[in-house]
RNA sequence: GCCGGCGUAGCUCAGUGGCAGAGCAGCUGAUUUGUAAUCAGCAGGUCAGGGGUUCGAAUCCCCUCGCCGGCUCCA
């Protein structure tokens, strides 16, 4: 039967595997580099005959994505081997391929140590020098169950009951089996460039009230070329951890005196930040928000009316003082609706934007908090819009239209996700429609890819995450935009309409760099703490040669400093060598070196972060090239800020 | 919160039952230097905190706090 393998057609008899197909037409190196083969839709095994009805082949090669994961789930079935030639006990979880490698679940006596996270990568590279081949057999349901049950594998034996086809497809290798859809490499020794990574605890099947396994993670690649590369690429990942470079910086810290989770901000970190608050206040402004702020602190009455003290209670900080009980606030928005309660509103006063850098308090457990990233308090650059029903498309629009102009300014690469209704949920399945409804046409307006995370809602409504990832590769929700319609009516919030009767207003709730730690955090790491000239908490250092040279640098960085440059002045008795090492190790953006030819012609001779000379300026050109530096992304960006102004 | 690991000078780390160390940073002095590290000296410690074992604990055991990698939960 004629079929196409690639690009060229070859005759394939009926009941030739995929191997033998594949052979009639690719050279023997390709053939090598091919690990299984891909009909249509389908992953098959090479050993795997080809199916009737297939008339297109595609090999799998070991460098593509397909192939690497089929790669890495086989390393998670060699890891499972090893594991239970040392520790035969041991009851197997689940293996899956995941990003960059594998991991695999094992409930085992007394877990794992690091030594023995050794000993397993060992027994692996012997399992793959033994290429053994992996065998795909089909097994009726109940065969598959007493297999299992012999090994006492109750865990495997739980996925099965779920299973309600006739027959389960296993893999051997070796005496080793294991349940598995494949497909798989055809013998262990396809998988050599792998190294295990780290040990961890998982809950099974990502349940808290279940038992915790232990989860080996592994990485795997197609050569030890690839694998070095990826585990330079990790090293160099955790060279710009926020957390590493916060306190290099001098930008923040924490203090075990002062709390887990309690970010303390040194004044460059506090001017970083201060420079964001000031963009967002203005860009804020510029689209029609509204600066109102609330208290801290709002009696506990409250919370309990909103929902909160019941659905968030656990996350809050309650005190009590003269026998009234406050809670500080975990969010922004009971401030806002007493503002918007505070007057009659009628439809045309709609929409209404109140905006807030609220400053919010949660209780995270103590197991999640991470660096700037995940925190105990933070500041929210929150707003919450009240509008009509038929505003909402438009406002989600504008917010969406915000967060795209704010992710490009920074070139951040961005995923968004539509979250659904949860099953744990209030309000009519008219109104969730609605607001889906809303969300996704906005989205969809504006031309957006989008996931979806079916049943991620809030439990008041719908909403967009943007997620941004940080340096290793972990992603972070940031922006976010909810439709909220219960706390409208919990709290009875309405508008007059023109037809004289009182309406319902929609709330949505919406934050654009979503916490400002956390986005600090995320933003540190983009840049690997070198900050663009309109964000660096210094922007210039000036420089001396010898002594002899103070008098002008002082007059220089004063000048700079008074023309609201963010300068310092660097008059240590020390090289030039060392001081420009110095400038570049504090990631400032521009040296301004003074010797005894800049004092002379009253100049500065400019070194860029990174080596670049720019070569003489006089002060005012120095200023005026900085002043450019700071507005050139805002341009670029269709938008209009400076911190001079 | 759960599983595992870790905590020695401001930072990076050595020290694994017997006198708390090194490099960098800091301070002082010498040097006055042209684009990523000048030299010398000095100072720096409740070995996270508490309890226990021991003639003797940074080292072994227990508790607490904090951090790291995950899980669960989330901006």
């Amino acid at each position: 039967m004629e079929r196409l393998i690639g690009s060229q057609s070859a005759d394939i008899p009926e009941g030739s595997t995929c191997a033998e197909a594949l052979g009639q037409v690719l050279s023997g190196k390709k053939l090598k580099r091919t690990l299984a083969c891909k009909c249509g839709e389908d992953l098959l095994d090479l050993d795997h005959p080809v199916p009737s009805g297939c008339t297109e082949l595609e090999p799998v090669y070991t460098d593509s994505s397909e192939g690497l994961d089929i790669l890495r789930h086989s390393a998670s079935h060699i890891l499972a081997q090893a594991v239970k030639r040392l520790f035969p006990s041991a009851k197997l979880g689940t293996g899956p391929a995941i990003e960059n490698g594998f991991y695999y679940d094992f409930d085992v006596e007394g877990g794992f140590t690091p030594q023995d996270l050794e000993r397993i990568e060992e027994e692996m590279q012997r399992i793959a020098s033994e290429d053994v081949p992996l065998q795909r057999r089909v097994l009726q349901l109940d065969e598959a169950k007493s297999l299992l049950r012999e090994q006492n594998e109750s865990y495997k034996l739980e996925l099965l009951e779920e299973i309600e086809d006739e027959s389960v497809s296993v893999y051997s290798q070796d005496g080793f089996l294991d349940l598995c859809r494949g497909p798989h490499v055809p013998s262990t020794g396809y998988v050599r460039a792998f190294r295990l990574t780290s040990l961890a605890g998982a809950y099974w099947r990502g349940d808290e009230n279940r038992p915790m396994l232990q989860r080996i993670y592994g990485t795997a690649w197609a050569d030890e070329k690839q694998l070095k590369d990826y585990l330079r690429r990790l090293e160099e990942a955790q060279r710009r951890d926020h957390r590493k470079l916060g306190p290099q910086l001098g930008l923040f810290d924490f203090f075990e005196e002062a709390g887990a989770g309690m970010p303390v901000f040194y004044p460059k970190g506090a001017l970083l930040r201060s420079i964001l608050e000031d963009f967002e206040f203005k860009e804020h402004l510029r689209r029609g928000y509204e600066p109102v702020r609330g208290p801290q602190l709002l009696q506990s009455t409250l919370w309990q009316k909103s929902g909160h003290y019941d659905n968030y209670g656990e996350n809050m900080y309650f005190t009590e003082i003269e026998d009234q009980g406050f809670g500080l606030k975990p969010m922004n928005c009971l401030a806002h609706i007493l503002i918007y309660k505070s007057d009659v509103r009628s439809y045309r006063h709609l929409p209404l934007r109140y905006f807030e850098l609220g400053k919010v308090n949660r209780h995270e457990k103590s197991g999640v908090l991470h660096g700037l990233m995940r925190v105990r308090e933070f500041t929210q650059d929150d707003a919450h819009i009240i509008c009509r029903p038929d505003q909402l498309q438009e406002e989600i629009v504008g917010i969406l239209h915000f967060i795209q102009d704010v992710m490009r300014l920074f070139d951040f690469e961005y995923a968004m996700e539509l979250s659904t209704r949860p099953e744990k949920s209030i309000g009519s399945d008219e109104a969730w429609d609605n607001a889906i409804h809303a969300l996704e046409s906005a989205l969809e307006a504006h031309g957006l890819d989008y996931g979806i995370n079916p049943g991620d809602g809030a439990f008041y409504g719908p909403k967009i995450d943007v997620k941004l990832k940080d340096a290793l590769g972990r992603y972070w929700q940031c922006a976010t935009i909810q439709c909220d319609f219960t706390l409208p009516e919990r709290f009875d919030m309405t508008y007059v309409g023109q037809d004289g009767e009182k309406h319902r207003p929609v709330m949505l709730h919406r934050v654009i760099l979503g916490a400002i730690e956390r986005f600090l955090g995320v933003l540190i790491e983009h840049y690997a703490g070198a900050f663009p000239t309109w964000l660096a908490p210094v922007q210039a250092r000036v420089v001396t040669i010898t002594d002899d040279h103070a008098p002008f640098a002082q007059e220089v960085h004063d000048y700079l400093r008074g023309s609201g440059v963010r300068s310092e002045v660097d008059l240590r008795n020390e090289k030039l060598g060392q001081k420009i090492r110095r400038a570049q190790e504090d990631k400032i953006p521009y040296a301004l070196v003074v010797g005894d030819e800049e004092t002379g012609n009253r100049t500065v001779n400019v070194r860029a972060l990174g080596g670049e000379k720019l070569g003489s300026l006089t002060m005012e050109q120095a200023l005026d090239m900085i002043s450019r530096d700071c507005r050139e992304p805002f341009k670029r960006g269709g938008m209009n800020y400076s911190f001079f102004d």
